[in-house]
DNA sequence: GGCATGAAATAACAAAAGATAATTAATGGT
DNA sequence: ACCATTAATTATCTTTTGTTATTTCATGCC
């Protein structure tokens, strides 16, 4: 923990240590090997995922039985079922490990219980969902009103390092594309600007 | 208000006639025609839109000019700028009415002032935030996982009467399609099955 | 280091979606 | 009720995207 202290304390900085030995107490956290999973659908797991280091990704399998990737956490990133944290349902997405991550595994229930008296968990709580709003606002925004190449620009801007970490086929999903579309664009972008 | 109350009351129904009284007090209550605009894209404005009868819909201008429609809003269903409700930045989409109307349109200050003191519409405000982040999800999945046809058969399925409402070129840019694509996913569902 | 495995790029073809235009249907205003 | 305007459908053509297969490249393993 105490490496990844000062890293919470960087990201959080109203968390006072006590907050963050809190929060340790009520999680678990967990090293885990690129490929492993954390989550699996049809699982009822209300836990949430804060990346501490590594890379994480989400997806589900549509109705071809294709894996389509919903979200890329990074460092600092979260993930988990929005059907099971907030419905106790079985979750709708997998979420896999994509390099040799650490994960601080947030167990919800317990964290209900503890931002009852520690006011700096009830505000992280409460940043937590508002910048989940504004991240799910955003995606639905770049999905929408973005082509695939603007959008793949607007990751590159975004996430540069991602580029490079990203196997092609995750993001080429993310993004709504083929790997072969995402392919194209890249050589595309390549050419002329 | 004498007719809007037993609606409210039905759909939030932890809401006491005094919540509502005040809630009605911080808010305007406007009557609108079929085109007519509620919050244009570029202005600063933090109100929270609950329609309590008619259609609204919330779009955006994407880089080749098109109106795209990012959100269809019917009976005690909201609209608003996330931007300017969560950051006070000037908006991104442009809210109209499709249908007359009678709108709520409730001050987000006056509201955050309000729930301080009252418990009931601080329940209101979280519902209303974890409907919103249930909606986005939702719609995040929809546009990722199901083809435009599945996303138009969920969409028919889920709000029958909105196919008769809504004009199709509004109900094509939401389901990500043009018109012409729309019509052909209707003729081809028309013929089989 | 070479070999096996899987990912990414490329090519050729098929399918789907977009663009445009013409026709039909619906809507609103006088 | 009629006309003007706009929306929806249909047809044709073009462009884009997906599919499949092949080649090139990268990675890990012995």
């Amino acid at each position: 923990m105490d490496q990844t202290l000062p890293r919470i304390h960087d990201n959080f900085p109203f968390l006072q240590r006590k907050d963050i030995e809190l929060l340790f107490s009520i999680s678990e956290l967990r090293k885990v090997q690129s490929g492993d999973v954390l989550l699996k659908e049809g699982d009822v797991n209300s836990n949430v995922h804060l990346v501490l280091s590594g890379l994480l990704r989400s997806y589900v399998i549509n109705s071809s039985g294709d894996e389509k990737t919903v979200l890329i956490s990074k460092e600092n990133m979260r993930a988990a079922s929005l059907n099971s944290f907030l419905h106790k349902r079985p979750s709708e997405i997998t979420i896999e490990a994509i390099e040799p991550s650490t994960i601080l595994i947030i167990n919800s229930n317990l964290f209900q219980q503890a931002i009852i008296s520690n006011e700096n968990l009830a505000l992280l709580e409460k940043q937590g969902m508002r910048s989940y709003l504004i991240d799910a606002t955003e995606r639905l925004h770049l999905l929408t009103v973005l082509s695939p190449e603007e959008r793949f620009i607007r990751f590159r801007d975004e996430h540069p390092d991602l580029i490079q970490r990203v196997p092609q086929m995750y993001l080429a999903s993310y993004l709504g594309v083929t790997t072969v579309s995402l392919s194209r664009i890249k050589s595309r972008i390549a050419k002329q600007g």
